[in-house]
DNA sequence: GGTAGATGCTTTATCCACTCAAGCATCATG
DNA sequence: CATGATGCTTGAGTGGATAAAGCATCTACC
């Protein structure tokens, strides 16, 4: 199952729209991921990775353990996505970046990953304004 | 990792905002389910049990293969939340039936993912209905 | 300066979700 | 009644996730 999401009993309609919404947009994040052949937790890390960053800054982000992402970095490395470097001031550390090939791939990956642009696209610039207040509201944000 | 949707570089404040929502919505849902002992994708199938339903029927709209479906209703039946009984007029077919367990524990899941619930409350009335028809248009339904 | 504890990451074991390929039972059709 | 389609399960394999243990390095303090 793609989609954590599942059809509680949305009470009201706006719950059942943010349930349609949340369940559209993570289906479309897994297809878009496996059309590149990533799984999503891949597309997610590599996403992350416009920058060099540490294990443990990726596993914070991310919520996991530690070595859930030493997993997930090692089978990108295996494929050259990623590279693992040596921090310079901790040699405990290790600095992830993203190879060129890695970049490619995850602008491929954002590119085919057309949700959230089409979704933007049905809405008028005031409209857009709108949905990002109410969704920050929303949010408590 | 919870979440399956990762920080595209959102071009624009409402992708940004879109994003962020979905990945609360997935953290919410996941951690909610944990609490209750369960995982995500068990939560998704409890919930749709409210009436009883055929294989088939699950795998179709969770969009995946049938024999994951078994899988998670067969961890399911051994902790007594769900029950498998065989199809009234195909014999080959299964029924499966939420148990009083099952239900409690689902209400309790769902009284406790307060996400949506809390969302809404943010808004206004007049709020809810914009965020539930933009979000519906956003979707182009 | 050396030891103790904290920190950063990896390894191993285990569980679950997921897919694919086979397989079994039953149904529906000719 | 045989043939093929359908509904589900089984088994093998991949990957995401956690927990526990371990190793290397850094930090602080005596």
């Amino acid at each position: 199952m793609a989609v954590p999401s599942g059809p509680v009993a949305a009470s009201t309609e706006a719950e059942r729209a943010m349930f349609d919404f949340v369940d559209a947009y993570d289906r479309a994040y897994e297809t878009a991921a496996v059309r590149h052949g990533l799984t999503a937790a891949q597309a997610c890390v590599l996403g992350r990775l416009a920058d060099p960053r540490g294990m443990r800054e990726l596993a914070d982000e991310l919520g996991c353990d530690a070595s859930n992402v030493t997993q997930i970095i090692a089978r990108l490395e295996t494929r050259d996505l990623v590279r693992r470097r040596t921090g310079p001031h901790d040699r405990r550390s290790r600095q992830i970046v993203r190879t060129p090939a890695g970049s490619t791939l995850y602008a491929d990956f954002e590119e085919s990953f057309a949700f959230a642009r089409s979704a933007i696209s049905q809405l008028s610039p005031a409209e857009q304004d709108q949905l990002a207040t109410l969704l920050r509201k929303a949010l408590g944000r």
